[in-house]
DNA sequence: TCGTCTGCGATAATTATTATCGTTCACGAT
DNA sequence: ATCGTGAACGATAATAATTATCGCAGACGA
């Protein structure tokens, strides 16, 4: 994460503040560059932990109300894990995912690292397909693959 | 969701039970049953609302704890969804998923329906890919693309 | 600067999931 | 077929994650 992409998310999301007439508040400014600026995937919990270490006084409440705020706005999206609680992106770009099977962290992989993919027939149902994404599944670095229990 | 199918299902449940030290208890065929038997993703919750129609004394409890027990002996596999409660899948077959953005079902596609994809460089962090899956964002028949919100 | 309306913080409520515990049932040994 | 034992069940309480409520405060246009 290099400190342009972080002012240009920044500057990104006071316009888009602007334009869906949300109010800039120090609260949204703070919950947004701490998303903004990691790689990560950082849920709830970590994002109030991290938030409350500028703004003491902040609620976890307010952390969820304006992450799901951030979600309708687009500033955000939600990563998809088997885990039970939300993981934010705050990068929108079309990107796929690394997950380690074991740890479950998830590291970002771009559109240009991946071959593109294809559907060899048209989708069932009328189905229009809008954009994909490719999650790879396997062990990081940390977890050495273990004798492993599915077939 | 053809028959044999189901029912080569229901013999791979029985033999993995065997293998396992599994008891065959009539809640756990009832429940396996139910998931084997249908291509939607059920949560655990509509799980227990169909397996209660066969054993109304149930326990939603005994849902969870058979859903659990299952996974871990690679009878299930769950699939990630933004939603934030879990969606289960007895089909343990590589596969792929069309996600409706809009009302959220998850349709299955076949390994075959979709060109092979790979990873242009190796991978960071000395990650080791196991598999991978794709899941194709977009709009499902019955929800017509609406003025879409996102960029 | 003022007024209004949105957002904030505290807290209660809801939803999803897991743990506990006493009773019951599956299954190998008799 | 019956018995004993441990695993599984059902009921319910507990925990974790998320959402709603409501009075107060701060953002922003007039």
């Amino acid at each position: 994460m290099n400190p342009h992409a972080l002012e240009s998310r920044m500057s990104f999301f006071r316009s888009r503040c602007a334009e869906r007439g949300l109010a800039m508040t120090h609260q949204r400014w703070v919950i947004y560059r701490t998303l903004a600026g990691t790689s990560q995937h950082p849920t709830p919990e970590e994002t109030f932990e991290q938030v409350r270490q500028e703004i003491p006084s902040i609620s976890l409440a307010t952390i969820y109300k304006n992450i799901k705020t951030f979600l309708d706005a687009g500033l955000l999206r939600e990563v998809s894990t088997p885990d039970q609680t939300m993981r934010l992106d705050a990068n929108l770009e079309s990107h796929h995912h690394l997950v380690c099977a074991s740890c479950g962290t998830i590291m970002d992989l771009s559109e240009e690292s991946v071959t593109p993919v294809h559907l060899k027939k048209t989708p069932p149902r009328r189905f229009r397909v809008e954009s994909y994404n490719v999650n790879f599944l396997g062990y990081c670095g940390h977890c050495t693959p273990r004798a492993q229990t599915l077939s």
